[in-house]
RNA sequence: GGGCCUAUAGCUCAGUUGGUUAGAGCGCCCGCCUGAUAAGCGUGAGGUCGGUAGUUCGAAUCUACCUAGGCCCA
């Protein structure tokens, strides 16, 4: 108590208290406040106070339980809670039910690479056992992760696309698509490796460079073929191809020229005429070890279109087809096809109705269907195809060159490409692809480009494959007979097969014989046979995920079906909102969503993706350790989510400053709220004075704003909005000049009191709308708010401020904004002096005023007012004599003059003025310091 | 190579239908205060709007091309 002699006052002053750390400590904090909203149930509190609000779900779309979450995944989990939360305080029931992807390829590869040549050891029920324990320990570690973010959601019953019931779901969705007629089996080229005999997905594919033969070959054509210029005719004409796969020629099919090239025919020195692109001719030549060509003229690719040419040595036509994927890069512009051993010419068979042909067996060897050649090794049949090429004069040049070729990564020899029987979803059946656009039109996009995006995607995608020749998987529920080979894909068998996963998951399928899988007593409707035989593929993941609408969405009686938003990263265009609208047009005729939200990806500082390999990754934990996750949130909401978004050390540097500015923002306002009862304590608005009544006009505008932005998903607005109405309103402005209030003035009397109940509403409000962002830190200031019953007791479970409409003055926001603006100017002619070394503290000066004519009725009116608006010990209107005191560049014809106050600096309040010393008793004390403390002290 | 998208001060963002010296906050420089103190306040200096060429009386804002970057295909 005992205070210094020149703070003989100071126990008469409100001086700011308060236990809210100015330190946030937030890596320590957090998990405190994470353990204390586990306790109290948080979560199944806000959902209980919500029910029955209208709906607005966001359906989750499920990460891959592999792995641990990075920088991306942790934006991406965070964006939803902002929607989550918002929707909540928006007046909403916003049920959050996160989900787990756990089947599929990255999880199959990684459990086989870790087993090693146990593989062949153990069963297919075993690995997938091992697949599961694998699915299960990083969806663990992912859900902590995520709670660590302070994301709220159902964590302990988060759905998940390996549970028994979901890989039933899957089964059922799968049966609905084979009743409406949309799945059939057909053939499509796949990576095979002829050694390991199977099938491999582009991930198991690795390139080496290998030494291939390198042939040109004759495509013979007629002489009259429309498209080609008059000096061809009576000369043998011929497509000039190139081929590095000789043996693929048995398969050959068709001749890709691209549309908008340039060919010409060119004769060679036997008097053949080679078609060539023309871009290609010079280096072509040189290959072919030809000399003394002649270019007789140009020739029309698509006068070509659907005519025939020779096969080189097969007695069959080949089709002449046009193609935008033929370039210029190598060979001859005119592309050798054979749809069943090539992506690219699977597709232009696809488009041309021409069979995927591939004469080749599972070890790699033609099949009789390949003539002479039956039972040769593709590689090995290199040379007998070069040297029939050889005997019917089709063969040009053959060499041989080394470039990078796919490889197994298991066996490492090289793979072929081949033609196997897959299921696919068609995208024309039942019109699939039509209603599918339809159903887009409908959505809405955010942004609203997305909708030409999948558009776009829809539009051009082929049938959609979704068989896969691996383990960790829901099973295609087919039987073969074994006596005639007929395939059984049937509703009725589908659902028995369903049923049973309900109970024992598809492993069942893996553990059950056949006929245990099969209703009893199915026999082959073609053969009369009772044996059967199990698919062996499994389904595409993205099957399971496009399910979740069915397995979660239409289960949970929390959701419903359809849901209001997917929210996911850009890539998930030709993803999850991709599939799960083919399945849920397919199944419902319908979109599975209202809305689809997309956001971009992280990159570094510089705008380019992380990788390991430049060092620019940044990890969450790391920020998270060194900061505090509120600093991750902040990041999330700060930054425009529909371009990419950036992350990097400076960038989390001046977030961590935007966080401690609204941090004490918020301590300030609280260490002035110790001695406020908001109930007893709270002045009526219309009794405020003008300076707080154009306050809370400021924050109704900010809340108007900030509300109407969650609305809107655009978070960063909301972060401005917050940050600079702490810099600018208050801590510059209003509470800078409240100090003097808020000190020196009797702690009951109406002036402060006044004050307090803005700042009381100030912070209330501000904690609200920083809330969904802020999480920890709104919270941790919304329990240190001056005790008030009734108030809910997490601000996690308020709603956002409502509108105010009696707070909002614009002829008062006017006035006080020319007001402002005047303060501006007297602040610029008080630093001018503090330059010239004249002064110091701002409360040792007073200012003259000379206003311009437009501004003499307003700074007169308010004259009283402008000494506690600038700061200083009085302020006075006067004249300012020309080339005199400081002359306002902005503000035409403001003239302010500095002067040195006259008077004594007052002990109490620190202003300067004539009538301290007036009291004998407290002879430093000014003339308000001396109410005061009479008031204070009794 | 194709589809979609992005490009305003060191950082995060504003810039209505094209029209006076392109804005804000932060950061930075310099200074003040010491009753928000690992705080608070103030002044100031920084962009010609990714580049080029057009349209126009006039463009950051419209068009074309180019460059850089991102996602998805190939």
């Amino acid at each position: 108590m005992a205070k210094q002699k020149e703070d003989r006052y100071r126990a008469t002053l409100n001086l700011p208290k308060t236990d809210f750390p100015m330190k946030a400590d937030l890596p320590k904090r957090e998990p405190e406040t994470l353990a204390r909203w586990d306790r109290e149930k948080l979560y199944a509190r806000i959902l209980e106070k919500s029910k029955g609000r209208p709906r607005f779900i966001l359906h989750d779309g499920p990460p891959y339980a592999n792995g641990h979450i990075h920088i991306g995944t942790a934006f991406n989990k965070i964006l939803k809670d902002l929607v989550v939360k918002s929707h909540f305080m928006l007046g909403h029931y916003s049920p959050y039910i996160p989900g787990w992807d756990c089947h599929g390829l990255p999880i199959d590869l990684q459990v086989e690479q870790e087993l090693g040549t146990d593989k062949e050891k153990i069963s297919k029920l075993e690995y997938r056992r091992r697949c599961r324990e694998h699915a299960q320990k990083y969806l663990n570690i992912q859900r902590e992760e995520f709670r660590r973010l302070g994301c709220l959601g159902v964590w302990e019953k988060p759905y998940i696309t390996m549970d028994y019931d979901y890989e039933a779901t899957i089964t059922r969705e799968f049966r609905k698509l084979v009743e409406r007629g949309f799945v059939y089996r057909g053939l499509k080229p796949v990576f095979w490796c002829a050694s390991c005999q199977t099938a491999l997905a582009e991930a198991e594919v690795e390139y080496a460079d290998l030494t291939s033969p390198s042939i040109f070959v004759k495509f013979a054509i007629a002489d009259d073929t429309p498209g080609l210029p008059p000096e061809t005719r009576g000369k043998k004409v011929s497509l000039a191809i190139w081929t590095t796969t000789p043996w693929t020629l048995v398969a050959n099919l068709a001749v890709c020229l691209h549309p908008d090239l340039d060919y010409v025919a060119v004769q060679i020195p036997n008097g053949e005429v080679l078609v060539m692109a023309e871009g290609l001719v010079l280096q072509g030549m040189a290959e072919m070890d030809i000399e003394g060509y002649q270019v007789l003229g140009p020739v029309s690719p698509r006068d070509l279109e659907k005519k025939t040419c020779r096969h080189p040595f097969l007695n069959r036509d080949s089709l002449i087809i046009l193609g935008e994927h033929v370039t210029l890069e190598a060979g001859t512009g005119c592309v050798h096809t054979a749809p069943g051993h090539g992506q690219e010419d699977y597709e232009m068979g696809l488009k041309y109705g021409l069979e995927t042909f591939s004469p080749v067996d599972d070890k790699g060897r033609f099949t009789s269907e390949a003539g002479y050649l039956v039972g040769e090794m593709v590689f090995k049949a290199d040379a007998q195809v070069a040297a029939e090429l050889q005997k019917s004069g089709a063969l040009l040049k053959s060499r041989s060159i080394s470039h990078s070729y796919p490889h197994c990564w298991r066996c490492g020899k090289p793979i072929v490409f081949r033609a196997t029987p897959q299921w696919f979803i068609g995208m024309e059946k039942g019109d699939l692809r039509k209603k599918a656009l339809a159903e887009i039109k409908k959505t809405r996009w955010i942004p609203a480009w997305g909708e030409d995006r999948i558009s776009g995607m829809i539009q051009n995608r082929p049938d959609w494959c979704i068989s896969r020749q691996r383990i960790w998987g829901v099973p295609i529920p087919a039987f073969y007979c074994l006596s005639c080979g007929e395939v059984r894909l049937e509703p009725a068998l589908i659902e028995h097969v369903a049923g049973i996963y309900e109970a024992r998951g598809a492993d069942a399928w893996f553990e059950l014989s056949a006929s245990e899988l099969l209703p009893p007593g199915t026999k082959c409707a073609k053969c009369g046979g009772d044996k059967f035989e199990k698919e062996k593929d499994i389904l595409d993941v993205w099957f399971d995920s496009g399910s979740s609408f069915a397995a979660v969405c239409e289960r949970r009686p929390e959701l419903a079906y359809p849901v209001e938003l997917y929210l996911e990263g850009s890539d998930q265009h030709r993803g999850w909102f991709h599939s799960s609208l083919l399945l849920s047009v397919g199944t419902r005729d319908r979109a599975p969503y209202a809305g689809v939200l997309t956001h971009g990806f992280t990159v570094d500082g510089e705008g380019k993706k992380m990788s390991k390999h430049l060092g620019n990754v940044i990890y969450p934990s790391e920020v998270i350790d060194k900061y505090g996750a509120e600093i991750v949130r902040l990041w999330v909401a700060s930054e425009d989510y529909r371009d990419d978004i950036r992350i990097s050390p400076e960038i989390l540097e001046r977030l961590a400053e935007a966080y401690r500015k609204i941090r004490n923002t918020f301590r300030f306002l609280l260490s002035n709220l110790y001695d406020f009862h908001p109930e007893k304590d709270s002045r009526p608005f219309t009794e405020l004075p003008e300076i707080d009544r154009y306050l809370l006009h400021r924050l109704s505008e900010v809340e108007k704003r900030a509300v109407q932005s969650y609305r809107e998903f655009n978070y960063y607005p909301v972060f401005h909005a917050l940050h600079n109405f702490c810099v600018v309103d208050l801590s510059a402005f209003y509470l800078d000049i409240l100090k003097d209030r808020l000190y020196t003035f009797p702690a009951d009397s109406a002036d402060r009191r006044s004050a307090q109940t803005v700042l009381y509403l100030v912070l209330e409000n501000l904690l609200r709308l920083a809330a969904p962002i802020l999480s920890f830190t709104a919270e941790e200031a919304w329990l240190a708010l001056p005790s008030l019953p009734g108030r809910e007791p997490s601000v996690h479970l308020a709603l956002f401020p409502e509108p105010r409409p009696e707070w909002e003055n614009p002829g008062l926001a006017e006035t006080w904004e020319k007001l402002i603006a005047v303060r501006g100017e007297v602040l610029k002619a008080l630093e001018k002096e503090r330059k010239e070394k004249r002064l110091g503290n701002s409360l040792e000066a007073r200012v003259i005023l000379q206003p311009p004519a437009e501004l003499k009725d307003l700074l007169s009116k308010y004259q009283p007012e402008l000494r506690y608006l600038f700061i200083t010990s009085a302020a006075e209107i006067g004249e300012v004599g020309s080339g005199e005191g400081f002359e306002s560049p902005d503000l035409k014809g403001l003239r302010v003059r500095v002067q040195k106050a006259p008077g004594q600096k007052c002990e109490r309040c620190w202003s300067v003025s004539e009538k301290v010393g007036q009291d004998s008793a407290h002879p430093t004390l000014c003339e308000r310091c001396l109410v005061a403390i009479k008031k204070t002290l009794g």
